[in-house]
DNA sequence: TTGATTTATTGGAACGTTCCATTTATAGGC
DNA sequence: GCCTATAAATGGAACGTTCCAATAAATCAA
């Protein structure tokens, strides 16, 4: 049982009284084997304690099943439900992905990148954290493993995105307030050097235009995309002469620390202030008010960005059709009185 | 650039007309090659695109740099934040860590294990899953790969634990209670399979022991660990006759909920009711109103974890003493007026 | 029986590294 | 100049697996 040195094929192969070649055999299931033979062999390797060397097979092999999903903020917890969503779709394959974060650091990015690669991954699921260079993925893409992006994508690059259309999610969020009366409207949060961060803000601006809300009424504030951030948003905003009614935010985490700076100064989100956010996780609905946002189906995009992964392996390709995937506004309280419309959505993209 | 086979240390060798011992010897950084010879060598790494094969040399060398890192629940802040301290000190280490969420599923977590194992890892930090039977870390224990718990126990075992002094930090939590006056008492959320239930629990039994709370005035509510079960346990909790007038919380994730809850029967906490949560995330500082919690310093505890696994693996052995970390209580408004206390906490234990 | 066919099993080379034992080059001492 | 000591570079075996080609055993047709 607790053999010093680790038990081999070869170990197996000697208890078991065949050859190693059939020990490999059982091990990947092969139907060549009799049963009886597998049988014994498999009991062998329940004795030794054997554990397979994934690392030695590969040598040979050349396609491991390891899948490296790269993010760049595990503290937000959409990223933990968008992982949640890919890990659902690989557990059904018999894969396990790795997770490692980035934190936001492209330095650290570019070490897990290597490392990841180093390991022999089949293939990469990333959301590039911010600042990573154009270059970052070019010696990934040489080596031809296959790589998807999600949520965010490099300004550039040809390789393909599964990310929600944050345009349009944007545009309906905005329609949505300027439906309801609202004139003097803000974005709070995120940094234009994103490209998600612009594709929101033009919806956003798109509808204001479309609308007919004049330049002078629109606020846009930069910021940390999180509570905190949220926070320093709206009292930014605040300060102003003419200060907004209602705020479309970059994304929840900023909504939230926006509520939050409402409460405290004795205004209420829906009533005294209209907020919308963007993402719709699990915590929106349970707020109080509960948060009206763009929902983006999260674990629905990594299970897509999941199976694009497998389908990109299984076809040995480095290239994929982007998707944008559809999204829809759910409205609760935070932006007024609560009647349930759902704004609509849309389906595949180039 | 885009050489299709993928090179190897034998090509870098031919480029710069040297032997595949002094390209790996370069590789390792190590003095014993001329300085000009090194510089040629590095430069055929980058004209060639060398990724390196770390999977080959662990079958040589026998120890991997890898460790793997496996955790229950993703998609509470909490574990993430234990992660991002984990990751500050590995990364200091040169190691990248890899994550894998077992998704509270014992069955997931055998699979992720194995994996794990196969991919070689040179250690195991492990929040394991509710339900995980005694046996399912004895194959490697008997590997010989070393292992250590944060935050979790299984009941029998021998395996080092990480954790907060989860005894002492609702004693004084509960103690804090009863101290503003309240002489009915509710523990909110959990579950008493889990040792960490047990502990937290046990801390608040003896505080109200202790100070004189009788039976008849404690309410114990079992319950999910999320703002979902903490919303059940105060509308358990206030349907009975004589209702509690404040709760500690298994967790931040329920005193959250509990607190939505109140906030939905438009009562506040703080004033009409008293809710304490533990673990003290980074939320409860921001929420509204401010979550009193029990802090654990959660990245601490991740960084401690990481390093007693750093010196395992050093030192070869699979044995570390427990360390159990102190506790303190971070006053806030979510029960009653904010004077700013800190209670004690403690250091090291068996 | 014999040869052909199918079914099970096997040895050996290969995968890309490391590391030991050598060899070769360089320098130093006289 | 030669011998020794040091520095730098090298060839080959080994690590644990897979897979091909080959062998051995069993079955069948004639």
């Amino acid at each position: 049982m607790a053999s010093r040195a680790k038990a081999t094929i070869l170990d197996i192969a000697r208890e078991a009284g065949v050859s190693k070649s059939t020990v490999s055999l059982v091990l990947q299931g092969s139907g060549l084997i009799r049963p009886e033979t597998a049988v014994k062999v498999r009991k062998a390797i329940e004795d030794v304690g054997y554990v397979y060397n994934r690392g030695a097979a590969n040598l040979r092999k050349a396609h491991s099943n390891v899948i490296g999903m790269v993010i760049n903020d595990l503290t937000n917890p959409f990223f933990a439900e968008l992982a949640v969503g890919m890990e659902r779709v690989f557990q059904a394959a018999g894969i396990v992905p790795f997770i490692a974060n980035t934190a936001e650091n492209p330095v650290r990015q570019e070490e897990v990148l290597k490392s990841l690669m180093e390991q022999g991954v089949a293939g990469l699921i990333v959301s590039p954290a911010r600042g990573t260079t154009p270059g970052a993925f070019r010696r990934i893409e040489a080596a031809g493993v296959p790589i998807v992006f999600t949520m965010r994508r490099l300004p550039e690059s040809r390789i393909p995105v599964i990310a929600p259309d944050n345009h349009r999610g944007a545009f309906i969020a905005t329609e949505h307030l300027i439906l309801k009366g609202h004139r003097r409207l803000a974005f709070f949060g995120g940094s234009s050097d994103l490209v998600v961060y612009q594709q929101r803000l033009g919806g956003f601006l798109e509808a204001c235009e479309t609308l007919g809300i004049p330049i002078a009424d629109r606020t846009i504030v930069e910021g940390e995309t999180s509570r905190k951030g949220g926070i320093a948003c709206l009292e930014t905003a605040l300060a102003a002469p003419e200060p907004p009614t209602a705020a479309l935010c970059f994304n929840d985490a900023v909504a939230f620390g926006v509520m939050l700076a409402l409460r405290k100064r004795g205004l209420e989100a829906g009533t005294d202030f209209a907020v919308v956010g963007f993402d719709d996780v699990a915590e929106a609905e349970h707020y109080m008010p509960a948060l009206t946002s763009v929902a983006v189906d999260t674990a629905g995009l990594g299970e897509r960005a999941a199976h694009v992964m497998l389908k990109m392996i299984q076809s040995r390709t480095t290239r994929a059709k982007d998707h944008i995937g559809a999204v829809s506004l759910v409205v609760r309280e935070s932006c007024g009185q609560s009647r349930n419309t759902r704004g609509a959505g849309m389906g595949d993209a180039a």
